[in-house]
RNA sequence: ACCCCAGUAGUCUAAUGGCAGGACUUCUGACUCUGAAUCAGACAAUGUAGGUUCGAAUCCUACCUGGGGCGCCA
């Protein structure tokens, strides 16, 4: 076995597929990218358009991306192009973009052939009845008094159907299958719905009856020669009833296999309840960076490939889960660590003066863009007489093992000098607001000629060269781990500091990053340029902070 | 209560009748001009009970637990 196959992902699908080449089931692969234009992606959906993009990919197979638009009281052609957008932001490729409504047509003609065969039927009766007699669970249905009409009668309802001369939810048309049958799929499940209004996206006023899933998904797989037909578990139970239409159609035979979605913690996945956020106006926006949103996710700066390795890591099997979201900002973090260029900002500015630097003195330090990659090379950092440094990096009391600045205690300005902090000035109240210091001459750039060592290194900003910029800072948007726990639930574990806005500074070459770009800030995170941005006033949003061994130790000792 | 599916460390996932492995998390330590990164190490799992077998996470049975299923949603 070569190197690259070891590498190769393998899962319960990937080998079936294999297999199914193997047997000569099938001699090529082709997948479908499924999506219903009604809402923006989510993670979730990534996991499965990963494994139908790359089953197709691995296997010199093709991709068709098809709309699943078979239902115009839903469905918006703004989704259309979001749903594109964000699929090619994942680097997605596929053969053609189709449409469930291109197959309408096809789809009566096949419609008609299962009532001339007997095998469906125009059902009178109301919604309501129609509920009652399907049965239960564990009770058998009842057949419907409509369930014997003759071929011709059932031909020239359907056809009066499909003319628009029925109101909406007078009649459907149902597959004849097993009113007791134990999956409550096969009890006669219906075929086409009548909905007059509104006109649907692509074939406007033309049709008045439109297609279920059941009806309409299978046979655009056979229509189109998928192979394998890949989607989530909530599918498993429909699958005799898939595979039940294309045996009695006598056409070609795709092949489904259902895997488990994605879950994720502190987060929700359902499409129902992510509107609500958007809705109650809990989050800005579906682009929310908080959101598990694609647009959320782009907008706070996680990379196409973070997410990707995420997905990766995941992996894929059958048996229900929840990922740690832990684990994707671990994918962030390795990701934008090797990429993203270094930069030094002060989001919880205390100001800091330098009693014995000169004035008016300005020096350029020597600072590097990213350790990681030294081809992105250093720039220079003005420093002067009054800085500012991170509130969490002084304590007038400092608490066991702090090695911070402190009364008395030297510390490491990054690219600079060592700092002595000589006094401290507070408020009425007794806050600190300025902190006096005393540099040494001596260990410009930040080593010390005599040897000695600090056991700190705290980042600063030269205030009079500090650009003011608004600061997002975002956590997780629920203080529980699995929120969807029960219905109304996630509305009521919100974490109210989800969403901190903060003023900070930056360092000068910071001052013209464009909307999108991406920054480490020095023991801070990783932070990118939002698009509300303006030159006069920068945004940052916090992708997603460094590991910080400090905070754990200090929050364990409380 | 009926049907389908699934149960491997806190989490995700391998092992396809033959040494239960990896990743994330957590915890130690080393190193460090980011308390980051990196490096080294540690903790930690086959739901239960039977059966088949020389040998079972894997096959069989029962039970338990979890997920899905009674839309003219997808």
């Amino acid at each position: 076995m070569s190197p690259e196959e070891l590498n190769k992902p393998s899962d319960f699908i990937r080998e079936a597929v294999a297999e199914d080449l193997r047997t000569g089931r099938f001699h090529y692969v082709r997948t479908r990218l499924p999506p219903e234009p009604n809402g923006y992606l989510h993670i979730g959906h990534v996991k499965a358009f990963m494994i139908d993009y790359l089953v197709a990919k691995e296997n010199n197979g093709e991709l068709i991306l098809r709309f699943d638009d078979t239902n115009p009281t839903k469905e918006e052609t703004e989704f259309v192009d979001a749903i594109m957008d964000d699929a090619r932001w994942l680097g997605i490729e596929w053969v053609r973009v189709t449409y469930a409504s291109d197959y309408f047509d096809l789809l009566y003609d096949w419609a008609v052939q299962l009532v001339k065969k007997g095998l469906a039927y125009v059902d009178d009766q109301t919604p309501e009845e129609v509920s009652a007699n399907r049965g239960t669970l564990t009770q058998a249905g009842k057949n419907s008094p409509y369930r014997n009409r003759s071929v011709e009668e059932n031909l020239d309802l359907l056809e009066r159907m499909k003319n628009g001369e029925f109101p909406d939810g007078s009649r459907i048309l149902r597959a004849k299958i097993d009113m007791a049958h134990p999956n409550i799929n096969m009890r006669d499940p219906a075929m086409y719905r009548i909905i007059h209004n509104p006109p649907h996206h692509r074939t406007g006023d033309k049709w008045k009856i439109y297609p279920m899933y059941d009806w309409s998904h299978g046979q655009n797989d056979s229509m189109e020669g998928i192979t394998h037909s890949l989607c989530s578990r909530e599918y498993e139970n429909h699958r005799p009833l898939y595979e039940w239409f294309l045996e009695q159609l006598d056409v070609f035979k795709p092949r489904q296999i259902e895997f488990a979605r994605l879950n994720m913690t502190y987060t929700v996945m359902s499409k129902r309840k992510l509107r609500r956020l958007v809705e109650e106006k809990v989050v800005r926006g579906w682009d929310d960076p908080r959101m598990p949103t694609l647009r959320g996710m782009r907008r706070r700066g996680y990379t196409a490939e973070a997410v990707l390795d995420f997905i990766r890591r995941v992996g894929v099997a059958k048996n229900y889960s929840v990922s740690d979201v832990a684990l994707l900002e671990e994918c962030v973090r390795d990701d934008l660590n090797k990429h993203s260029l270094r930069r030094m900002a002060v989001i919880r500015p205390l100001k800091v003066v330098i009693d014995n630097y000169p004035d008016d003195l300005v020096e350029e330090m020597d600072a590097v863009n990213n350790p990681e990659d030294p081809s992105a090379g250093t720039r220079k950092v003005p420093f002067s007489k009054v800085i500012y440094i991170e509130q969490d990096d002084f304590r007038e009391a400092p608490p066991p093992k702090y090695h911070r600045l402190f009364p008395g205690n030297e510390v490491r300005l990054r690219y600079a000098y060592f700092i002595k902090c000589t006094d401290v000035v507070q408020d009425a109240e007794g806050h600190v607001i300025e902190i006096h210091a005393t540099y040494d001459p001596s260990t410009k750039g930040g080593d010390a000629p005599d040897g000695r060592k600090v056991k700190s290194t705290i980042h600063w900003v030269s205030a009079r060269h500090a650009q003011e910029v608004e600061v997002r800072m975002y956590d997780r948007l629920f203080n529980k781990e699995n929120p969807e726990e029960g219905e109304e639930g996630f509305l009521n574990c919100l974490n109210p500091n989800s969403l901190e806005i903060l003023s900070g500074f930056v360092e000068p070459a910071l001052t013209s990053a464009e909307p999108g770009s991406r920054f480490q800030f020095e023991r801070l995170g990783y932070f990118c340029v939002d698009p509300d941005s303006a030159p006069e006033k920068p945004i940052f949003n916090l992708t997603v902070n460094l590991k910080d061994t400090w905070a754990k130790m200090e929050k364990k000792g409380k």
